[in-house]
DNA sequence: TCGGTCCAATACCGATTCGGTCTCGAGCTC
DNA sequence: GAGCTCGAGACCGAATCGGTATTGGACCGA
């Protein structure tokens, strides 16, 4: 699991539409797609029900996803709260 | 930055070498500190001071270490409270 | 029912990243 | 000064990642 990977879910959560979010996130449809599926390979199922319009969150999506924008907030918070220790804010 | 990075910080800051830290991780010990390194040049600047002992953590290190921890913590939750959705304990 | 339209998934390929081995340079100890 | 310990750099092969092109399935309108 990687960041990038947990990045794509929320988007791809969020847009509910892989092509979607890979515009958002600008990169290839593909590349979202794949990182995707390897997520719901290590978490041992599929975290998304595919629809002809879509991506639709499952239940275990939606928990994933819960948890999952609190990672990338903590991430944010741990790089901001490290440099502002070295640059003083203004 | 990768949760991989993450962890090679934690275990370095924990055992306070980079090659102790190597060995734990099973990684070889070149590999750590080029994401330490890489780690550091992200986030604008040094964790560690590098001593002919090995790696003491400097202030903005212990502020990043608190974060970190809590970020590998909150991978943990997200994988355990997925799967378990999925598969009941017992 | 047949084209057109969306959608995600796959095949294939080149580029980037990552880790391993080997080696060096600095600093301490005796 | 010899030996040891430590992290860092050079170099190389392997694995990962993303991009392009394409496929297959489902829906829609004529």
């Amino acid at each position: 699991m990687s960041l990038s990977q947990i990045r794509y879910f929320v988007a791809v959560a969020e847009e509910g539409h892989v092509g979607r979010a890979s515009r958002r996130l600008r990169v290839a449809q593909p590349a979202v797609s794949r990182q995707i599926r390897a997520l719901e390979d290590e978490l041992g199922g599929p975290l998304f029900e595919r629809t002809p319009r879509g991506m639709a969150l499952l239940p275990s999506g939606r928990v994933f996803l819960g948890h999952a924008s609190a990672i990338l907030a903590a991430v944010d918070r741990a790089v901001a709260a490290t440099r502002a220790g070295r640059e003083p804010p203004a």
